[in-house]
DNA sequence: TGTATATATGTTCACTCGTTCATATGTTAT
DNA sequence: ATAACATATGAACGAGTGAACATATATACA
């Protein structure tokens, strides 16, 4: 159980060195995967992505959310304060009322993107 | 709290009916987001992020990860099932070892953009 | 000032999920 | 057959999280 490479770091023993060596150069930081984990984190949620498909058809206020998805006007808050840290949508204040929409067009790009991913899944 | 309209669902006041109507034709079905969620929820963790970079530089073994990644093989292996059944990953036998890569280039794009969209994030 | 409305937030609960430990399966070599 | 190795799997523990309830803030209007 012992007879490991240098490059040993958990225990394992590395079968090809070389490769994971050169692997290993290219993985991103840790930073850059923890926002990246963070994003995914936002979008794997089935209520946040119905949020966010409907602020891709039309700005939107809590209310007619809460409404469109059938939820608590509570559970639609939290998941906009969610969405809004992680800079997926912004809001808009028109006197007592705040409108929500998409705070850029990468998201939806990622959105539909996925979609095909999906349908080419199915589709084998 | 009673003076709603008809299309109401779940007590909450529909203010733009019409709109909301509109943007409800608009959403995807159930099923597609799920879907959809379910793929981000296997993209929304740092190790199989990492695990995907990883595959996507080069075919690697279970053993191997674990050493890029400084993780035990049964934690890397249980990801790998995650990743194996969202299809998102393939695997090789090759005698006693078993190789991973990416099951198709759609992930790779779809990581590129959300990378993307960080990069911008953080410029502005 | 009051009340009503629209949204935000704090707390709690139940559940999901990532990890670890121990064990099982499958392959190669002796 | 047995032993060694690479990987898979089952059980359990702990952290994270979505939703619901109650409450707080903010705006509009009387």
């Amino acid at each position: 159980m012992n007879e490991k490479t240098e490059s040993e770091c958990c225990g394992v023993n590395v079968i090809h060195e070389e490769i994971v060596r050169s692997v290993a150069c290219k993985l991103p930081e840790e930073a850059k995967v923890e926002e990246l984990s963070h994003l995914f984190k936002m979008l794997g949620d089935p209520t946040r992505i119905k949020i966010l498909f409907a602020l891709n058809a039309a700005e939107l206020c809590v209310c007619d959310i809460s409404a469109l998805l059938s939820m608590s006007q509570s559970a639609i808050s939290h998941q906009l304060r969610f969405l809004k840290q992680a800079r997926l949508v912004k809001a808009r204040r028109e006197g007592k009322m705040i409108f929500y929409s998409p705070s850029d067009t990468h998201v939806k790009e990622i959105l539909e993107q996925s979609i095909t991913h999906i349908f080419e899944d199915a589709e084998e």
